[in-house]
DNA sequence: GCTCACAAACTTGTATACAAGCCTGTAAGC
DNA sequence: GCTTACAGGCTTGTATACAAGTTTGTGAGC
């Protein structure tokens, strides 16, 4: 494949599961092209492939979207974790040491990281030890099906995700690791069900995936009669379709 | 998607499911270009997302190839299906009778195509029990990672499966059925996985994926002199980078 | 003042032209 | 006769131009 066109894929895959980049974040094929310094050739090239990798989405002649999974796409994603991280567990017969001492130390590094409290550095730990587990104990494929699931499932929490446990997903992470120490990868592949059950569970599925959810907290406290000639937007926390920090600057 | 694009993703992928396709072969784009009545462009677009999804290959500016898995990839592919469709069957908790219903009669279509022997529509059964099943049990996401995985071991078996066990496989499906049937899942994991390892060890990943395993062939016998006007080609058995039947006519 | 129609700007969709590299067949040189 | 260099044809790689559609801003009409 183009090197031009893997990095700025790369990029992307990368950013979104650093949480950097929002679900429903639009990318405009100029402006990619722009600050990658490519045509827009090589940019529809690293879309089309990130679309089938299920990532981003073409809206016609509107632009390209960060996908925003729908209540029903959550379900489905996490349930395809579940079977994909427990299956593997199971399947493995033994971990060698040096898998779980590099494992141990993923999870020792989430706990610094939740106590220093960077937030983006926080959920991609905490995706990469999925990604590690899988790298460690499966393959290249199989790394790159987790690694793209876990962008989804990362997308997702962004989407539906009221507050944020990292502390509990860490302990989690430790436990399953204990298991696997123990050599009962039975009992860690529960806790792993356990675990991606937990997250869902933690989900809101009822509200988000409409652009609206953030305006109709505005409009509740009917302090609007139309004489605001500014939206106030001291809460700035960043809504889908409505994004005003998207990945290239506005010029 | 633009669907013209779609079709022929997916005119390709189904034919490479069926057995209709032999890995190595040479997909040109103009020539699929024509066959499909679009221009060249569409015909990379569908490629660029094949090749995403692992059954495609491009080598710079001589085309794109289907790809020929080495022994390590078709390890990881077995490894991954094995994770996949065991942890499938372990996650799930009971199986609706509707789904053992059509997972029965999917088996007894088995059983008729190898009676009448056509060897196309026999591999594309065997298969195809697999992706009924994620799509019974699972979801659409999983499914479509099924099918993928598929078309990767379907190819690998034209190019290491010495013999074909067609009734074998049948019979195996039969008993993980019937182990769905009588409530354990369990069972029909370890079932699952021992299919699959038998397809795995059915494999000779020792000779295959060079071109010239057919060449060494001819050669042993040393009635080669290069007094040999014209190559003797009475086993026809199509090599990779040799097909002189490519998926698009000769014109 | 409000609504609706229209136009301009912007963005993707698609084809095509040309550049660049690979393969093969041919001919010259040894 | 054998090797090697070269040229021609063929195929992909890439950019660009233009077509088509969407969004948004503006102005006329009610």
């Amino acid at each position: 494949m183009n090197p031009a066109t893997a990095n700025i894929e790369e990029a992307i895959l990368s950013a979104i599961l650093a949480g950097r980049i929002d679900p429903g974040t639009r990318l405009g094929e100029q402006k990619l092209a722009d600050l990658f310094g490519v045509s827009r050739t090589r940019v529809r090239e690293a879309m089309m492939r990130l679309e089938t990798r299920g990532v981003v989405q073409v809206s016609a002649r509107r632009g390209w979207y960060v996908v925003e999974p729908s209540a029903e796409e959550a379900r489905e994603a996490f349930q395809t974790r579940r079977v994909i991280e427990t299956g593997l567990l199971q399947t493995v017969r033994e971990v060698p040491p040096a898998v779980l001492a590099s494992l141990k130390e993923h999870v020792a590094i989430e706990r610094r990281a939740i106590e220093t409290g960077d937030v983006h550095s926080r959920a991609c730990l905490l995706g990469d030890f999925h990604i590690h587990l899988a790298d460690a104990l499966g393959n290249r494929l199989l790394t790159e099906i987790i690694r793209d699931l876990t962008a989804r499932t990362t997308l997702i929490s962004m989407l539906y995700q009221p507050t944020e446990k990292a502390e509990e997903s860490s302990h989690d992470h430790e436990d399953i690791v204990a298991a696997m120490e123990a050599g009962d990868l039975s009992l860690a592949a529960r806790l792993m069900d356990e675990h991606i059950g937990k997250v869902e569970a933690g989900l809101d599925l009822t509200a988000r995936p409409d652009p609206l959810a953030g305006l109709r907290e505005l409009l509740s406290p009917s302090t609007f009669a139309g004489n605001a000639p500014s939206v106030p937007h001291h809460h700035s926390h960043s809504h889908p379709h409505t994004n005003d920090h998207p990945l290239t600057k506005e010029d």
